[in-house]
RNA sequence: GCACCCGUAGCUCAGCCGGUUAGAGCACUUCGCUUACAUCGAAGGGGUCGUCCGUUCGAAUCGGACCGGGUGUACCA
């Protein structure tokens, strides 16, 4: 293929070409193989809710690296890609646009009507998502991308979900969830978000049921939420308010007597507060106390219900009122308080759209914010409301509809993560079996080291945080060690749906239907249990026996699972016909991302998964394994911290259950992308942007260097963005407006253009709302797009100079001090390169193959040869040089490949063809190359011991030091560049020799007409002197006394101050005596070499006065 | 409230298992289109490493307290 160059760097042009020669190569196809070494990465799912974003083009550009890196050293490299259908966030966009568009809500479509246009939806998001990966340069094997919800994930969460529940791991139970009444279903804590609202303090009277004399005649309660009163059970107050009170007294006294002066004036209010109340409230609390143990009532206002006074210690005296109104099903304590004390009972007052439902009578059909005002006017009618007072409240909100969620007490779908008594069988049927205590602990054992070993001894791969273990790996322990349940269950239409059949029935009826069901349910492929009005679960057999037995219950529940979805249909229908139905909830979108790096794979059965037409197949073929076993466990998944529990501990503890093996051994979790404000970029905060408009303006190569360089430790990054103004007219200069400081526009994600004071739409979303779109741009990318350009330019000049001459073998002595210093640079670049790739440190990586190609290739190797690429000089010297470059440039592109992919294979497309094959000397890393056609698939640099030359590299840097010594001098004195000058140095022995190898460089290199070498040369009237070490050059024909006197004492009076520090330093004995011998020595060392420098510039002090 | 992270040049960040004169890029100043590159080259200026105290022969680096910024998590009747 040939290649023009273009006279210009331009990405737009270059980028689509390159992306076009790889999609249609199939690249990046990975295909297994008897290759041992593999290196596997499961792509951070994408949401299909919509485009990525800069955060994204950090998860994606570390993968690429990490991917293309492995590829080119041989390893059989999988970039698993592919998106996630996110029930909730994906449901509430298209709902959001139905109600937009046609105004219409889901229920008057239909489950299958909505679900159809959320899968057309998904499959518009997939394509843009795919658009900008390409863009980006990853190299995901796009035929094997699957998408969570395709034929091959669905069965492997059938099959998990029907393993769990037939282990027992999978439960349903009442329980209190954060509800979201705007999409009506449950949400994880992790979906919600805090936001403070102005909210009130409602202080409120229940009248005591008849009040004996000298009690109080109401028990006063406070709350925010005042409408959840129509779900009260119950009013608590502390058992014993007296005790409780003196020793919250008696702690705040302790905090006075120990707080520092500035809390003091705070702590000793709060003890005075205290004191007041136990004069004030506390007689009444003892009172209501008492009345609490004689089983007293009071009577719900509105309502007309009594309900009890209950002693609980969750009642603080100290706190509110001192009295508590116990809601069950509203409110996580007193949820608590109710499994305390079962007897009070729970109502739900709620509607699952946030309405009262019929236990909140009068108030019935009511929003839950329309009815606390209702239920706030009627209580003060009736007088008892004792205060209102305004109060800030920070309320969880749901992430997806923005709305104030509601704990609700509901039916739902539980992982148990807990221990299990007798443990859980991991890996069930696998050769990697073993028993685990549970779900949540054999995830821990997994970072721990702890796992047992495999069946032949082996030890069991951990799992690993990286670049910081210790950080994140405390976050993920710690979230883990609380092995909280896991609520599984949506009510929702997207996502996959729960494939339990269930129902209630009279035990007599099920006991009538054994003879057909209980061959039906008790198959391997079937599980069911049955469930006691008292919660306890049985199995088939064990609950027939029972229900024949004394004990038998009147009625039961039945829950069946298929393995096997198909059995929906036919069996399922049967169930049908005895009153059972399929569960209508979905899963939480986690779940089936829980099992990412095993699904895609197509655990279980590969060679029967069911792929898209065109998509790779997962099975075996002809003398190769399926995808499962050759790419499971995989590498290392590279993602960003926020999902450490979400998804990696859940990836952990899913394929360890299924596959009895961890999916990964080591977790990159890479930088953060904050905003110019230091907050963190999101989609759902409005301040994410589009990686393609930075790809528009500097190109992909840019945006991945810089992103690359930006990526350090765990430092998050800070990228002020700035917008360009849509408002210019034509002709006008390009504005730019920091989006940091500009005003926020009507809608998230919108901003006031400055000038014109009209509003930009920077997430592309508001076309309708008639926002003119604007593009994002950082200034951070100038960086990459100069890098990109300098790369260009210097291919650009090496190619100038390749003549096409055939390859021949150097030998070592052909080689000029130039070649062999360059390359043996690079030998050290690609240690460095390497290593920090290893280490996850992509910016120390680019960092050093960026100061090779720059300050090292580009600022001296470029300029040293440039004498022996001209016309006319030494065709054998000539040919050299061109043979070198060629080598280095060769290798150059491989090490800058996996970080500037598009650019570099455009560049190794013009190299081959100018020099087909390159090296220098056989055997030399390798890379005498009758090549790869593709760099993306050429061998990574390994780097060769036997080119570093250490005694050139000192001889080089000695010429650099002069070089930029006399550079300097000229400088200070204004020499024109074109003045040659004649150099005198005053050098001997070894000082000498290297002037001497190098003076021909060092001419070239600093404008010198003339080098002149001596031990006894001596300075002319009119010359500059340089001085470096025992060593002194003159520059003839500068002359400035009085400037070089004040050069020359400024470099004395330096000197003396850093001689003065090391002698005091020398001089004190602690030092000498204490401090290593290796460090006495060095300061030794440089203390004679600054006193022999000094001993120079003195003597040349004299020489000038 | 608890936990974690950060505070180094005007900006964005390295360095931080203690050891000469604290680095880079951008920005800034001076000079230069010597033709691979002005998206460049050469040279230069700029920092009491948040504050205080301690450990040490020696602290940007270790410990403590404080100040400032952020993140996570709990609680808020």
């Amino acid at each position: 293929m040939s290649t023009e160059l273009p006279p210009k760097y331009e990405p737009q042009i270059l980028e689509p070409r390159v992306t076009e020669r790889w999609l249609s190569s199939k690249a990046f196809a990975a295909t297994p193989d008897d290759r041992d070494d593999r290196y596997v990465v499961m792509m951070p799912l994408p949401n299909v809710t919509g485009a990525l974003h800069m955060g994204h083009a950090m998860d994606n550009v570390m993968q690429d690296l990490l991917i293309r890196w492995h590829r080119m050293q041989g390893h059989n490299s999988l970039w698993q890609a592919g998106t996630d259908h996110a029930g909730i966030a994906t449901q509430a966009v298209v709902e959001k646009r139905l109600k937009e568009i046609e105004g219409k809500t889901r229920h008057d479509i239909g489950r299958d009507a909505l679900v159809a246009r959320i899968h057309d939806w998904a499959a518009t998001s997939q394509k843009r998502i795919r658009g900008q990966q390409q863009a980006m340069g990853c190299s995901c094997d796009w035929d094997r991308a699957r998408f969570t919800m395709d034929d091959v994930c669905a069965r492997a969460v059938r099959q998990t979900f029907f393993a769990m529940f037939r282990d027992g791991l999978i439960f349903r139970g009442n329980r209190l969830v954060n509800w979201d009444v705007a999409l009506q279903t449950a949400v994880a804590d992790d979906e919600l978000y805090k936001e403070t609202v102005q909210g009130k303090f409602h202080y409120l009277r229940y009248p005591v049921l008849a009040p004996q004399a000298g009690e109080p005649t109401h028990v006063l309660v406070a709350t925010t939420r005042p409408e959840t009163m129509l779900g009260d059970t119950a009013v608590a107050v502390h058992p014993d308010p007296a005790s409780a009170m003196q020793k919250a007294i008696a702690e705040q006294r302790q905090k006075v007597a120990e707080a520092p002066a500035k809390e003091k004036a705070a702590a000793e209010a709060e003890l005075e507060r205290l004191l007041q109340r136990a004069q004030d409230v506390l007689p009444a609390l003892v009172q209501i106390a008492a009345m609490a143990r004689a089983g007293r009532k009071v009577q719900l206002p509105l309502v007309g219900r009594s309900v009890p006074i209950l002693a609980d210690e969750w009642a603080d005296p100290s706190l509110g009122t001192g009295c508590v109104k116990i809601t069950p099903a509203h409110d996580p304590n007193d949820y608590a308080v109710w499994q305390r004390h079962p007897e009070i009972g729970a109502v739900v007052m709620l509607n699952a759209d946030g309405t009262v439902n019929q236990h909140g009578g009068a108030y019935q059909g009511l929003d839950r914010f329309a009815a606390r005002k209702r239920i706030m006017a009627d209580l003060e009618q009736q007088g008892l409301v004792e205060k209102v007072e305004d109060r800030a409240i920070e309320v969880d909100h749901s992430d997806r509809s923005k709305t104030i969620v509601e704990p609700y007490l509901s039916k739902q779908w539980f992982v148990r993560m807990a221990d299990v008594d007798g443990g859980v069988v991991m890996g069930r049927g696998t050769a990697k079996e073993f028993r685990g205590k549970g779900l949540a602990q054999v995830a821990l054992d997994a970072t721990a080291g702890t796992l047992p070993p495999f069946a032949d001894g082996t030890k069991r791969k951990a799992v690993g945080f990286h670049p910081d273990p210790e950080r994140y790996r405390k976050m993920y322990d710690q979230w883990l060690a609380e092995k909280r349940d896991w609520c599984i269950s949506r009510q929702l239409w997207w996502g996959h749906r729960i494939p339990v059949w269930r129902g209630d029935m009279p035990a007599q009826q099920l006991l009538m239907l054994e003879p057909m069901l209980a061959g039906q349910l008790q198959r391997d492929d079937v599980a069911a249990w049955i469930l006691l009005p008292d919660g306890t679960r049985l199995s088939v057999k064990d609950a027939f026996a029972h229900l024949k037995g004394p004990n038998a219950p009147t009625s039961v529940e039945v829950q069946v699972c298929f393995r096997d979805a198909a059995a929906d249909a036919s069996i399922g229908a049967m169930l049908q016909g005895v009153g059972l139905s399929l569960d209508p909830d979905v899963l939480d979108t986690w779940f089936s991302s829980a099992l990412w790096p095993h699904s895609t794979l197509g655990w279980p059965h590969p060679d029967s998964a069911k792929v898209d037409a065109g998509q790779t197949p997962l099975g075996k073929a002809p003398g190769r394994p399926d995808a499962l076993s050759y790419y499971y466990p995989g590498s290392c998944l590279v993602t960003g911290r926020d999902i450490i529990t979400l998804w990696v501990a859940r990836m952990v503890v899913t394929g360890l259950y299924n596959l009895g093996d961890v999916p990964f051994t080591d977790v990159f979790l890479h930088a953060t992308i904050l905003d110019g404000k230091g907050e963190r970029m999101s989609k759902s905060k409005g301040n994410g942007i589009d990686p393609l408009d930075i790809i528009a303006r500097y190109g992909a190569d840019a945006l991945r260097y810089v992103v690359c360089e930006l990526q350090t430790g765990t430092q998050d990054i800070r990228l002020p963005v700035a917008a360009i103004s849509p408002f210019t007219k034509p002709g006008e200069p390009e504005r730019l407006v920091d989006l940091a400081t500009a005003k926020p526009g009507p809608y998230l994600g919108t901003f006031l253009d400055p000038e014109t004071k009209q509003p930009m739409d920077l997430i592309g979303q508001y076309g309708k709302e008639g926002i003119t779109p604007a593009k994002a741009t950082s200034e951070r990318f100038v960086v990459g797009a100069n890098f990109c350009n300098k790369l260009f330019n210097a291919a650009r000049f090496a190619f100038l100079n390749l003549t096409g001459k055939p390859f021949q073998a150097l030998q070592p002595q052909q080689l000029a001090l130039e070649d062999r210093w360059i390359l043996s640079r690079l030998q050290v670049a690609i240690t460095a390169v390497h290593g920090h790739l290893a280490g996850y440190n992509p910016s120390a990586a680019i960092g050093a193959a960026r100061d090779f190609f720059w300050n090292e290739l580009c600022d001296w190797y470029l300029e040293m040869i440039k004498p022996r690429c001209r016309e006319g000089a030494a065709l054998e010297a000539r040919a050299t040089a061109e043979q070198v470059l060629a080598a280095v440039l060769d290798q150059t592109l491989r090490l800058l490949h996996p970080f500037v992919p598009f650019l570099t294979e455009t560049l190794w497309s013009k190299l081959r063809e100018l020099a087909p094959v390159r090296g220098v000397q056989a055997p030399f890393a390798g890379n005498e190359l009758a090549d790869d056609e593709l760099l993306v698939q050429a061998a990574w640099p390994t780097g060769d011991a036997a080119w570093r030359a250490s005694e050139v590299e000192q001889q080089i840097a000695a010429m650099q030091q002069w070089c930029v010594a006399i550079r300097e001098t000229r400088a200070r004195y204004q020499v024109p560049p074109k003045d040659r000058l004649v150099a005198r140095f005053q050098a001997s022995g070894a000082d000498a020799a290297v002037l001497q190898a190098a003076a021909p460089l060092l001419a070239h290199m600093s404008g010198l007409g003339e080098v002149q070498i001596a031990a006894d040369a001596q300075r002319t009237k009119d010359s500059a002197t340089v001085v470096l070490g025992a060593s002194k050059a003159f520059l003839l024909g500068v002359v400035d006394l009085a400037k070089e006197q004040a050069k020359l004492q400024k470099e004395a009076d330096k000197l003396c101050s850093q001689i003065g520090g090391i002698e005091k330093k020398l001089g004190n004995e602690g030092f000498v005596a204490k401090a290593p011998p290796a460090v006495i020595e060095k300061e030794r060392q440089s203390l004679a070499a600054l006193q022999a420098q000094l001993a120079g510039i003195e003597q040349s002090l004299r020489e000038l006065g």
